[in-house]
DNA sequence: ATTACAGTTTGACAATTATCGAAACGTATA
DNA sequence: TATACGTTTCGATAATTGTCAAACTGTAAT
């Protein structure tokens, strides 16, 4: 049972995985940026990336799915928009392992 | 130009891929925890690894040059022995980026 | 309603990867 | 030298992955 204290393997190998291609890397990079504090966190629209990543449409929404499954991120639904936000759990998991 | 201040994301991406598989991700943290401090690091010794872990040989040796290509860990060879040292830059590296 | 836009799903394909067994290599020790 | 041990290289295989095009869904605008 993965804990808090003893992180689990598999569950960090999980989320440095969906940060080891570059692409997905770029857009947990824009959302993390966005968030300047738990207070002020605009998000990242999805149709942003779309617009600007070199990629197709499908590809990005696959990245994103990945990013979610891997708690790195989640999204909510407005409209026919998307906007990611990012999971500061995550982040914070990732911390204090390379501490 | 990768640099500090704006790291690569292909760069970044290389690191976090090598740390994406649980078997490698275990030899990280272990070499990571064997560093105490940057005068007592004692490192660990590949055969350490090879005799715990329930892959081969060949496996764990792919893995650590994985782990070297990726600028995590360096190696030093005495005799017929591997010893596994932690590359602090990278660490550093990826913690400013999850900052 | 028709059109346009945002996003997802599906199915496919080439490329990469984790692992293995066998063989080879290098170093020490008997 | 011969043998043993630690490590690497090679060749193979099964599994995973990144990307695409095409088709589809849902929402908004005209």
């Amino acid at each position: 049972m993965p804990t808090r204290n003893r992180p689990h393997s598999e569950r960090l190998a999980r989320a440095f995985k969906a940060l080891s291609n570059p692409n997905r890397l770029r857009i947990y990079q824009q959302i993390k940026d966005a968030r300047v504090s738990p207070m002020k966190d605009s998000g990242c629209k999805l149709v942003d990336f779309i617009n600007s990543m070199k990629v197709g449409a499908p590809t990005i929404s696959h990245h994103i799915k990945e990013l979610v499954n891997a708690g790195l991120i989640r999204v909510e639904k407005d409209g026919k928009f998307v906007t990611c936000y990012l999971e500061e759990d995550m982040q914070q998991e990732l911390r204090a392992f390379l501490d």
